[in-house]
This record gives C-alpha cells, structure tokens and sequence, in this order.
DNA sequence: GTCTATATTTGGATAGAC
DNA sequence: GTCTATCCAAATATAGAC
C-alpha cells in the first residue's frame, strides 16, 4: 500500500468513524484531504474498497492475537486476562477503524463481508472454547458461557470509544482496573 | 399520532437497525410497506422526523425511568440494580428503536439533536451521583466512578444486540443473572 | 390514502488534459 | 498525482389526479 493510499483510508477512518460510512461522501473525504473526489480513484477503486481495507485489517489483527493466546500453554484466567489485554492494545492503536468494523461491517460485499463474518463467528467460538476450559478446570464459576460471553465482549467492544476521551494516565488505569472488574465476579 | 404513521415509524426502526439510518432510503421504507415513496410524505414531513421519533421517545423513557429511580428512598446498590432493570425493560420492548438510538443519534439535527444530548449527558450525571452515594455509604468498592460507569453501560447499552437472538427463558436468565455479574465485583 | 410524474440535488465514478 | 468536466444513477421531496 503506498503511503498516499494509507493516508485516504486513514482519513476515511476518522470520517466514517463520526459519521458512518454510508453518510460520507467521497467529495467528503477528498475535502478533508484538500484535493478533488476524482484524484481518490488515482489511488483506491471505490469507497468499498477503503471500508475493506479498514475493518479486515483490524479483524486480522483479532484473529492473530486469538491464535497466539490459544497456543499459549497458561491457565484459561490468564488467557481471559490476555485477550482483555489484546482488546486494549487494538482500541489504542487503531481506534478510528475498530469503529468503523463495529458500526459498519453490515456494508461490507462479497468475499470481504463473508470473511469478516466468518472472522467473528470463529472468534466468539474460541473465546467460548476458553471460558468453557476456565469451567471445568474450576477457575470460573459455572455460569452461562452465552451470558459470561455477552458481558466480557459488550465491555472490550466499547473500549474504542472510551480512549479516544481519556488521558494515557487514564488509559493505564483501564488497563489495570478492567481485568479486576471483569474477571472478579467471574472467579471461582 | 395516527395508526399509520406509526406503522411507518415502526417499519423504519426494523430497517435502520439493520443497515443504519444514511443507508436507508424513502424507496426501501416504502417498498417494505407495499406502497410508492411518495405516499409516506402524507403521514411524515420526512425522513428525519422519523428518526426523531424514533430516538426520542426511547431518550424520554430513560429519562422517565432515571427519575423514578432517583425519587426511590432506597440503597443505592438497590438504585444500580432498578437501572438495570430499567435498561432489559425498555431493550425487550423497543428493542428497534434502541438500536437507532444507539446507532444513528449522530444524524438526529437542530433542536432534536439538542434534546437527545442534553438527555444523554443527565443520564450519565445521574448515574454517576447514585455510584458515588455507593461509594460514600461504604455499599461499593472505591474504585474509579468513571470506569464502573463505562462498564455498566458498555453492557447495558449492548443488550438490544442480544435480546432479538434469545428465547424468553433466555431473557429471563439475563434478567436474574445481569445484575450478579455486574454488581457482584462492585459491592464492598 | 395512494398513485404517476417530475423537479431538484446529490453521489459514485470515468475521461482526458496538464 | 491532480485537475475540470461530465455521465449516470439514485435520493429526497412536491404537485396534482384519482
């Protein structure tokens, strides 16, 4: 990817991140890039192609970190503690498209819509896998894997719009205080 | 309101949760009714007056709920879990409304706009004020009341997302369990 | 209350000059 | 790599007949 391509879709980021991809035009990106909405297709197809770009980038990411914390040899508490970490580290280092995976992936087409779908369906299944592991081995209390589940993503998945308000200090203290608060009520 | 128009209003939440308000045009609502785009303008001034409608009257209830909860002479470990019960409430029964709420409230104009933010900024006041009584009465950790509060809500706010795909006995399990799961690893 | 017809604007995208 | 000019499709909304 050249740099001038990365530069759209990074301001494309901040775009669709405020407004949704569906209401920003591409006049209103080559505005915010002080050029004309013809000199954009110099560098990228289409608006579709910037929203792929976005959000498989950041599910591949996902994916990667689950496939490392699965062939770690820890207990499942302390997988549970590094995917909250692994959630954390995404949110901060590309807030702009995690937002827009999790507010616009239904506008995704074709292929790339079938393997983000694919991408998040076997990632909730290994994170069940984990919580399930957590169980039987006695760590966890044995509540509804659904419902745990349901809990700890609806938590991790809004932490992209938490940062962006919120000093480094701040943030530190998230990564601290979340595996407690998370986790606590879970141990068994 | 008339019987029509709310037909209207309804069919539009069903379409802008699936796919946003911005991409939802005046054809597909009509089309989703059987009738021609035109006819709508004899019910609705316009698109934005049903995504007023829509978010609003769900902005209201919180509103309405929250001063209910505040007029309670009650604990407020017992206020947090009335809040709880006030979000699964009002996700069961506009769960398509809530969805616009927490999705498209950026595209609401004007004075509407204005209504849903300054309701939004009460709400999360008011929670605050109840979290800090917990806190002072010696009923909640002291932890920091700005990451208990995002913690609620990230997974209050996110109950809509899960209500649609569960059984009634599921949602019963949630209506027991949530409270446990939230407020367990806060109490003193 | 719904229709057809249409005005008007806007959006994604391309052609070709510089 | 960016521009001007432009095409074409789609979108909101109105007018007026039935």
């Amino acid at each position: 990817m050249t740099t001038r391509k990365k530069q759209i879709v990074r301001t494309a980021a901040q775009l669709f991140k405020q407004r949704g991809y569906s209401a920003v035009t591409m006049r209103d990106l080559a505005a915010a890039m002080d050029i004309k909405a013809a000199s954009l297709y110099n560098h990228i197809s289409g608006k579709q192609e910037i929203l792929e770009q976005l959000i498989l980038e950041v599910a591949r990411k996902f994916t990667a970190g689950m496939d490392a914390v699965k062939k770690n040899d820890g207990t499942a508490f302390a997988k549970a503690e590094q995917l909250i970490a692994l959630h954390i580290k995404i949110a901060v280092e590309n807030t702009d498209a995690l937002a827009v995976l999790n507010t616009d992936w239904m506008h995704l087409e074709g292929a790339a819509y079938e393997e983000y779908i694919a991408s998040r369906k076997k990632y909730e299944l290994d994170f069940k896998q984990i919580l399930k592991e957590g169980i039987a081995s006695g760590e966890f209390k044995n509540l509804s894997v659904e419902t745990i589940l349901f809990n700890l993503l609806s938590t991790l998945r809004s932490i992209y719009l938490w940062i962006p308000k919120k000093s480094a200090t701040e943030v530190a203290d998230l990564k601290k205080e979340l595996p407690n608060i998370l986790l606590t009520g879970l141990r068994a």
